[in-house]
DNA sequence: GCGACAATGTGATAACTGTCACAGCCTAAC
DNA sequence: GTTAGGCTGTGACAGTTATCACATTGTCGC
């Protein structure tokens, strides 16, 4: 793979991740290869869109035959960086943390929950999912500095964030995922995603909102 | 609210949930007045941001003084549609189901669960949560047309997600908010959010190999 | 009432992102 | 070997979104 210089837009990234995904749902053995044309028409977007996406990184085709899938399923995880093994805690095992838990495509996307956090004194101790015990929230920054954590994902009430996100970098995170529906502030080092599932929703009223009127 | 006749940029309208979010959060009675400033300051947004997204809708501020707080919040929940009361289900009652089922926050969107779906007999005619019970994903077709809801809420495995969609369609479902890691295919005339926390990770790991190189 | 000040609203401009058309390259058939 | 056909890769262009600068309009003190 061949970084080019250019910045790379955001959007590019969202649709890789869908590309990937849908490349490894797809039988290989039947789709040895496949167009810009039907990766385009399954995963909504314009071939010419699939192309410039990927000339974003380096060329992977063959002009006049298509993209062999097996190939191009590994470069895009390889462009990702979701073939790492990514040392990852949960902190807040609420109904979301949990479903994050149980959620076998961290292992397929790069990452390892190792440990999980709360703060409510009936759950520490007790195992989470897969072998995952709960520590105290309290624990928080001598356990990421110990097990060399690097990923960190927030799924507290809105109440915590703030204070887990600080924990998390003064124990020396590398990257954070926060679910709470409130933008946390971490330095500039720090890789910081804000999943805001409460945006998502008043998008929805907007839409329709929109449709009524 | 006068919408002007332009198209607005989704940025905006993810943008104006972050804003509202906040003036939600905020004690209006401390803080009766807020400027673009201290709302970009909060919202990690710039202040030129702030008021280009709310020119879209009209005139909300006051020269020399800010915006009333109060004021602002009403209108920017007025322009989501969030002060509605969306007839809603949750189809799906896994981890991530339950999450939300528990999510108070629903509510205070404008949407109103009234029931839930899911595959598993054992869950069938029990209490998901606030008073609401699951019942077979094959009714799903009868009693969204009979309870007249408008929204559907998609929570189940990837491999049930398109057929889900299609039930909602066909019983005249008017919106959808999936969050399977697919994107399913829906008529025109629905109105469709795909939310991929899959894609979130994969941009964390993206952004986490860019640094690393 | 008037001047100094403060923060909005917005046209102009810059930056970014997506679309399009076609040149370039490969395969396969004859 | 040559030609026809097909699909990629990409530069040029168009459309969209964000930034900037400042004119505008309101407040407050005297």
């Amino acid at each position: 793979m061949k970084t080019k210089e250019h910045k790379i837009p955001e959007a590019t990234i969202k649709r890789l991740s869908t590309y990937v995904n849908y490349l490894g749902r797809l039988g290989t053995d039947s789709n040895p290869v496949i167009s810009s044309e039907i990766l385009g028409e399954s995963c909504q977007v314009s071939p010419a869109q699939i192309r410039k996406d990927l000339s974003y990184f380096g060329e992977f085709g063959v002009r006049g035959v298509g993209y062999d899938t097996k190939k191009l399923e590994a470069e895009i995880k390889d462009i990702l960086g979701i073939n790492h093994n990514w040392p990852t805690t949960i902190v807040g095992v609420g109904k979301l943390g949990q479903a994050l838990l149980n959620f076998d495509f961290f292992r397929n996307h790069g990452f390892r929950i190792i440990t999980a956090f709360d703060s409510d004194p009936n759950k520490i101790g007790t195992e989470a999912a897969n072998g995952v015990t709960i520590q105290s929230i309290s624990d928080i920054e001598k356990c990421v500095r110990e097990e060399k954590i690097s990923i960190g994902i927030i799924t507290t009430p809105v109440a915590a964030a703030q204070e887990v996100a600080d924990k998390l970098v003064s124990g020396g995170i590398n990257g954070i995922l926060n679910f709470a529906p409130i933008k946390v502030r971490v330095p500039e080092t720090i890789t910081l995603r804000n999943v805001s599932i409460t945006s998502e929703l008043d998008n929805l009223a907007y839409l329709l909102t929109q449709k009524k009127r």
